[in-house]
DNA sequence: GCATTTTTGAGGTACGTCCCTCATTTTGCG
DNA sequence: CGCAAAATGAGGGACGTACCTCAAAAATGC
């Protein structure tokens, strides 16, 4: 059997309230006491039994979590890994509710974030580009004690608790290895093409694409980013027209969004399989593009993992205990059409027990 | 606030007794009763609270892991990451413990199996060869009760519950593609490095590596295989024998151990940096080799991340639960220099608490 | 309509921890 | 030494579910 309280005050002479005066480091006990009971408890390997704990502080979990209200696929697919994680977690007192923000207005989204106190929340997840209003917003709910963690793309101005995503500019060299590698030593120019949404992560991913190919392939001439706004109208146009009037390209590193337009220039043209293309997120089109030879490889996070985690990092910033590292950590994954993982049978369940809609 | 069991009995006009009988599918209640139950139960949206459940059932979960005693680097990787994840998964009930076998002796693999369920254990998992032997010894543990997970390397034929790994097949696949874009359209030879160990995983990597080989870049000329029985002294033999007398190898394939031994011979002969270099599986030295150059890129799964899926998979087996499919997908990584993830600080703890002992 | 079986209700205890109150003992200080 | 303050003890209710027993009610078969 376990060690439990009990035992430990029957270990370490002194009674229940006592130890649990220790355990939950309320004052009111003395220094060597404290000693006697943490004894006590390395000598019995006692392990605080957290669904009891859990139950007795009968504690729930309101997080929000906020982010822009673009359309684009990578956005969708984070908010459904969310949704996802967050039903799983109901079963352990979570309570994640989505909020949205229109993506080009600061002001609402200080805002919004301003209206949470209010509502019972206890931590807060947030996907959104650094501006000084968001910068006093966090502050503002940090002051108040709300854990304030940062999604895919850091805010490290703000004061943010954790920030939860890959680390753009290792991402960007990953891309840049991979470009240089694969199209080998022969000299060839390769278009990089970006938005601005989330302006920090394009600039990161840009810095760390030039160092390694400026540093490692030198015969690749690396030309200017082509802004495409999100649009995929403008993409089209844009990489169109330069493939026609540069025909040295044998290169594209698609930074941002906007890849099923890319795809549909690259089919159209008849370049499918002829370029190396790289891009970031394995969306559901990038999946097939992948698997259709449009895109050579992707730099991608694991969702199904940055929202568990997300989950797990709100819930030890609100009670204050430590993280697991190794586990919070994002990789940063190379998705080629042989390692592309298998779709999730999302039915896929392995249980025989015929009661379980509430299990 | 969250309905509980009371809620949906008042909701259900029944009494508390009847909804526990349909909630822990225990006999004796009408079709029609349990209609109104599940009714209730959607209408409030209940979700039975995991924390008190466990509480109430007081269910330990004592699980044996199963590992060959080699003393490589992989094994003893994998061995900690499991010993880490069990001592965090303490606080929820479970004990997890550690047992090795003489990796040449199923009989003796065999013997430690049959012994464990008298010793209070209600899960195993394993990581061995598939023989005979070990396939009976696994359905008289799954007779009486156990689940039986299988870890790394899969066990198909022995009724096993579920395989905790990546897919080994598509991961000579990954190494295929890697190798021969990497390589470029020269022609070349490629040299393919393997023991026998674990001879299922070995066949499947080279099975996969040769498919794409010979569809996707017929120029270049894959060795067979040179077994090197896990001895770092042949490994260093053969390789630079084979190294000297084919001049034409720019490419080495090492699909299981003997990483140290390999990077030596690399150093040795001057060849760090000059040869495309695949290997699988991150340990220490393989990082080491990474960022020094001498191999290329690793084909990898995340220990940490296979480590704690098992004890999930273990207690959602034991309780006859639901799986997470994406969440227990171990992906097939690949590893650059670039994109080497940072080695998670262990004391990187980031509470504030005193009295953190016990939590 | 009666006996029998099946279904349901009522109530209680337990799980391990948290958190509260109130009394009692010990300690520190003048 | 005496008094106030600090430290500790004793006890109990709560969290939400599991699981047990026994009695009562309802359904079933004849």
């Amino acid at each position: 059997m376990r060690p439990t309280v009990n035992d430990i005050a029957r270990e370490a002479g002194v009674s229940l309230a006592t130890v649990d005066r220790v355990l939950n480091a309320r004052p009111g006990v003395r220094e060597k006491t404290i000693r006697a009971v943490n004894d006590a408890i390395v000598k019995l390997g006692y392990v605080r039994d957290l669904t009891a704990a859990n139950l007795a502080r009968s504690r729930n979990y309101r997080m929000a979590v906020v982010l822009p209200d673009t359309e684009s696929q990578f956005v969708q697919t984070l908010a459904d890994a969310l949704t996802d994680a967050g039903s799983i977690a109901a079963a352990a007192r979570m309570d994640l509710r989505l909020h949205r923000f229109p993506a080009e207005d600061p002001h609402a989204l200080a805002a919004l974030l301003t209206s949470l106190p209010g509502r019972g929340y206890s931590g807060v997840a947030l996907m959104a580009p650094e501006t000084p209003i968001l910068r006093d917003a966090i502050r503002a709910l940090r002051a108040k004690g709300l854990p304030v963690v940062a999604l895919v793309s850091d805010l490290p101005n703000t004061g943010r608790d954790h920030f939860i995503g890959t680390d753009n500019r290792a991402a960007g060299r990953t891309a840049g290895v991979l470009m240089g590698r694969f199209l080998g030593p022969a000299p060839a120019q390769v278009l990089v093409l970006g938005q601005s949404l989330l302006a920090r992560d394009m600039i990161e991913r840009r810095r760390g694409f030039d160092e390694v190919m400026l540093r490692d392939f030198p015969q690749l001439d690396v030309l200017p980013s082509l802004e495409t706004h999100g649009s995929g109208q403008t993409l089209r146009q844009v990489v169109a027209e330069r493939l026609t009037n540069a025909p040295g390209v044998r290169g594209i590193y698609a930074m941002g969004d906007g890849h099923r337009a890319l795809t549909q220039v690259i089919d159209d043209m008849g370049l499918s399989g002829k370029l190396v293309v790289i891009c970031h997120e394995l969306t559901p089109h990038v999946r097939q593009a992948l698997e259709g030879g449009e895109i050579t490889a992707v730099i991608t996070q694991n969702l199904g993992h940055l929202a568990r985690s997300t989950l797990r990092v709100l819930r030890a910033k609100a009670d204050n205990l430590p993280l697991d590292a190794g586990q919070e950590q994002i990789r940063i994954e190379i998705v080629l059409r042989e390692n592309l993982p298998p779709i999730p049978d999302s039915a896929a369940f392995s249980a025989a027990e015929p009661a379980d809609t509430a299990a």
